[in-house]
RNA sequence: GGGUCGGUGGCGGAGUGGUCAAUCGCAGCUGACUGUAAAUCAGCCGAUUUCGGUCUACGGGGGUUCGAAUCCCUCCCGGCCCA
């Protein structure tokens, strides 16, 4: 097996994962490169901060700039000049996104998705056999399911619907990724890992169906779908460590778009070992910075606020990113006011930092 | 000196008798952001307020009118044209 737990650690799920691209320490956290970069990051400002493996999205790359066009570039690593592991979200998630919030866009079917390219409003469509089958075009190490992301206010029966259809296009997904390992003939140490999603919204019992039937048919690990928060706002931390419980101990648990720093604790106190969100790298763009404090575990500040107009401290004393390192908080609310894109990259920088700052935390003290 | 056009909230700029505390843009202030349709989006932006209102307002002053940013007179200021 690819992952494995350190016995001897503290915190049992720390660990170490193997992929054809390179090892990675568990717990860890990927910034999302949805269409092949992190926005308004270089690759060197990436290895700076301590970024290693990172997301990229399946439905993003195929409409722009095409899958043809990122084979011929010689797979995904190459086109974008990053050799660490990479894992490709299956699209799902746009389900929910462009469907669910707007039926205009596409429509969901058991046999596939229908969806209006947002960019020119062709039409096209995705399987789950085509998902996987771009995704080994990509040639990411890790890839995940085509699954249904039903938002947590639909009704229970709605969600049990999209369950139903997760674990339907799971096990064609499963299929379809022995197929293409056989057709492309893909040595075991070089396969790469694919993940089923479990879906099930605040319901543990659909949770658990969700679970049981994914690891009926066998994946490398298993993700959170859909939100971890419920309608009140409340970290469901119940499903969340009760989901955690019906994954095999040598899967990987893939908590998929976690989260805030303090949910992507919770999470990993709750057993889950892989996470990736926009938080970090779209709260810096926006001009929200992580900040380490005294008295809490951190704090955040929006520097675009006008009581940084005139202070010349420091961003983040305790941080030696090249944000906090080289300029004051009066100046990056400066860049911000400019607007010029310095501002979004240095303080994407830092945020992006401070979650790999937070890993390396949690892999040494639970 | 004569003629002419114009003076609206921090700025630009609508409005030309009531539905105007005054469209809109910029600037300013505050939020939001969770497998990125997000360099985005939302709210506030005359003063007070028990958030229903109340008050002071469209260069100054005076008038007409039930009612004026809008019409008239006059003064002040600015642009342009003619002397």
């Amino acid at each position: 097996m690819t992952f494995k737990l350190d016995q001897n650690a503290k915190m049992k799920r720390v660990g170490s994962l193997a992929t054809k691209s390179g090892i990675i320490a568990t717990p860890f956290f990927m910034p999302d490169a949805t269409r092949g970069f992190v926005k308004s990051l270089d690759r060197e400002d990436l290895l700076a901060v301590g970024v290693s493996p990172m997301v990229v999205n399946t439905y993003h790359l195929y409409l722009q700039p095409g899958t043809e066009l990122v084979k011929k570039a010689g797979g995904i690593h190459q086109f974008m000049n990053w050799h660490s592991p990479l894992l490709s979200d299956s699209g799902g998630y746009q389900v929910f996104s462009l469907i669910h919030k707007n039926p205009k866009m596409g429509k969901i079917t058991d046999e596939a998705v229908f969806f209006k390219s947002p960019l020119d409003g062709s039409t096209h469509i995705i399987s789950p056999e085509k998902s996987i089958q771009i995704q080994f075009d990509l040639g990411v190490d890790m890839m995940v399911v085509l699954d249904d992301v039903p938002p947590n206010s639909y009704t229970k029966e709605k969600i049990q619907d999209a369950v139903e259809r997760t674990v339907l296009w799971a096990a064609r997904c499963k299929i379809e990724y022995e197929k293409q390992l056989k057709k492309r003939k893909i040595s075991k140490e070089n396969r790469p890992l694919i993940f089923g999603v479990i879906q099930g919204g605040s319901y543990a019992d659909l949770r658990r169906y969700c679970a049981e039937k994914l690891v009926e048919i066998g994946f490398d690990g298993y993700g959170f779908g859909a939100r971890h928060i419920d309608a009140n706002g409340n970290f469901m931390e119940n499903i969340v460590q009760e989901t955690a419980k019906l994954i095999p101990e040598d899967a990987l648990r893939f908590a998929l778009g976690v989260g805030t720093p303090e949910d992507i604790v919770k999470f990993v106190q709750c057993g889950w070992d892989m996470f990736d969100c926009v938080i970090p790298t779209r709260e810096g763009r926006h001009g929200r910075l992580f900040i380490r404090s005294k008295n809490k575990p951190y704090e955040t500040i929006n520097i675009n606020n006008g009581k940084f107009r005139e202070d010349f401290g420091s961003i983040d004393p305790n941080c030696d990113c090249q944000l906090c390192k080289n300029y004051t908080r009066a100046y990056l609310r400066h860049l911000f006011v400019m607007k010029d894109p310095l501002a979004m990259r240095l303080s994407a920088m830092h945020n992006l930092k401070f979650y790999m700052d937070l890993m390396r935390e949690l892999q040494k003290n639970i």
